[in-house]
DNA sequence: CTAATTGCAAAAGTTTTGCAGGACT
DNA sequence: AGTCCTGCAAAACTTTTGCAATTAG
C-alpha cells in the first residue's frame, strides 16, 4: 500500500470510509485520474459514494498538498498523488494520457526576480508535450 | 496592429467578417483572453456573432499554431496569440490571470530520449505558479 | 455531543454538436 | 457553383452548491 492514508490520518484528516476509498483508489505510482474515474473506482468499493463527495475529498488532498491537480487541456484535471516526489509530466496531445518524468541533472527553469512582475512564486511546472506511442 | 491577420491570409485561411473580428479582438501583446471574453469584445464589433464560431475560430487559430491554449487550471482557457515569440507563462493560482515571461539565457528543459518512453516530444511547455500582486 | 461530512438533486460554467441557411472564393 | 462557415438552440461534460440527514472524534 501507499504511505498516504497513514500520512493523512498524522495530519488529522478526519477520515471517514468515503474519504478512505478515495485516498485508496488514489495511491500509488504514475496514478493520473480523472474525478469522474475515481468516483468509478470508488463505487466498486463503495457503491453509494456520491460524486460530489469525491470532489470534496480531491479538492481537499490538493489543498493539503498531497495529490497535484494536472491540466491536460483535454478535458477533466487529473489528479496525481505523486506529490511527494518531485517530476514532470509527459502529456499525449491527442489522447491525454499522462506519463511521470523525473528531472534530468540540469534543469534550469529558475524565474530571475526582475521577470515576476509583482508575483510571488511558488511552483515551477514544467510540462512535455507530444503524441504517446499509441496516438502517433 | 498585428500581422496576425496577415499570416492568416496568407495561409489561405478563409477570411469571414466573425473571423477577421476575432483575429482582431486576440491580436496584441499579453493577450490572455478566454472564449467567453473574446466573443463578448468580438460582439462590441460584430453584435450577431455567436459564440459557437468564436469557438469554432479559436479551434482552427489553435490548430495553424497561431494562438496557444493555455489552461490556468481555473476554469476556463485562455487563448495566447503570442504564439511566434517563445514565451512562458507566470500564473495566478488565484484569479487565473496569465503574464507572459521570456527566456532568461539559460533555460534547460530537454527530456532525453531514454526518459521519452516512446512519445514523440513537440513541445516543452514551462509555468510559474504563484500569486500575483493583487491576489497577495 | 458537536462540528464536520455525506448524498442528492439541481444549477452553474464551459465547450460541442446538428443542421438549415448564408457567405466566401 | 460548390464548399465551407455561421447561427441557433439543445446537449454534453465537468464541477459546484444548498441543505437535511448522518457520522467521526
Amino acid at each position: 500500500m501507499s504511505d498516504l492514508l497513514e500520512r493523512l490520518r498524522g495530519r488529522g484528516w478526519r477520515m471517514t470510509s468515503q474519504r478512505r476509498v478515495v485516498a485508496e483508489v488514489l495511491a500509488g505510482d504514475h496514478v493520473h485520474l480523472t474525478a469522474d474515474e475515481v468516483h468509478a473506482l470508488a463505487v466498486q468499493r463503495l457503491p453509494e459514494i456520491s460524486r460530489a463527495t469525491v470532489y470534496n475529498a480531491l479538492g481537499e488532498l490538493v489543498l493539503l498538498g498531497e495529490v497535484i491537480e494536472v491540466s491536460t487541456d483535454g478535458r477533466a484535471k487529473r489528479y496525481d498523488p505523486n506529490a511527494h516526489h518531485p517530476h514532470q509530466h509527459l502529456v499525449c496531445s491527442q489522447c491525454g494520457t499522462v506519463r511521470d518524468v523525473h528531472p534530468t541533472g540540469n534543469l534550469l527553469a529558475d524565474l530571475p526576480a526582475e521577470e515576476r512582475f509583482g508575483f510571488t512564486v511558488s511552483q515551477v511546472e514544467i510540462t512535455y508535450r507530444g503524441l504517446c506511442p499509441t496516438c502517433a
